[in-house]
DNA sequence: CTCTCTGCAAATTATTTGCAGCTGG
DNA sequence: CCAGCTGCAAATAATTTGCAGAGAG
């Protein structure tokens, strides 16, 4: 199975619950999971994982870019799958709902923005919070 | 003073913690303080605030429109004087340094993308996470 | 076998809340 | 006065860490 061959090249011994919350992200329809999540949904799976060693795998996934962190509004982290290219986010205000998004003239100006100010782009997070036009 | 009516606008009594709080974010010269950040610094300044008043002015103050709270990476909030305009920030990964910017183009985009989607903005959440080029 | 990993519980960090007393209008 | 505020300590919430035993290569 290719799991397997993504923990082993990021160097990770290939383990039960490793295999088990790489698929269990690879598999939900939630594309966005807390620590929680992931934990609650092994449990219901009848998966016997401990809620620290989810937060280790998800630290040591993050590391070796399988998946990727975001911070939004509300305390909690949540992790997504790193297989699909970039993308931004918008979260609707009012029923938490994540919607996906790539904006090229956005991010082409975010580059010359940085260019403009002498320092390259390492990274960046955009989030739109929106809520339903009535 | 011009604090007090602030103060008063938003419904808040004029107390001495919120004035010193209030004052701390406009005279120092760091634009973005945590919470801890100001307690320390009233602290140093000799002035006798508690921690949880500190945390519950600025939620307070958020609430008012006064200050805004930002997510940076990291864990903790931080909190800025809602003085100037609406802007987005560039954080220098090596440094720590924030630059605050805004974009037209990008705000503009913005809007188009969301409306694209049957969705109006409430907010947004722009970080740019830059290093000096060498 | 050995070194990495895991579960559990205890520890940390960031922030919130209950409550009895203080204070501004 | 007296409702709104504050400090302190205790309560939460999210995440991390120490440690002894389990498991992969």
């Amino acid at each position: 199975m290719v799991e397997n061959n993504e923990l082993r090249k990021a160097g990770l011994k290939v383990t039960l619950p490793r295999v088990k919350i790489l698929q269990m992200l690879d598999t939900t329809e939630q594309r966005h999971m807390s620590a929680e999540d992931v934990y609650k949904a092994l449990m219901e799976a009848g998966e016997d994982v401990g809620l620290a060693t989810v937060y280790r795998v998800l630290t040591q996934f993050e590391a070796a870019g399988l998946v990727v962190r975001h911070n939004f509004d509300g305390g909690h982290a949540v992790f997504e799958l790193a297989d699909t290219g970039h993308h931004d986010h918008m979260v609707d205000v009012d029923t938490g709902e994540v919607i996906e998004f790539t904006d090229a003239s956005i991010e082409k100006r975010q580059r010359e923005i940085v260019e403009e100010h002498g320092f390259e782009l390492v990274d960046h997070n955009l989030v739109l919070y929106i809520r339903q036009r009535k």
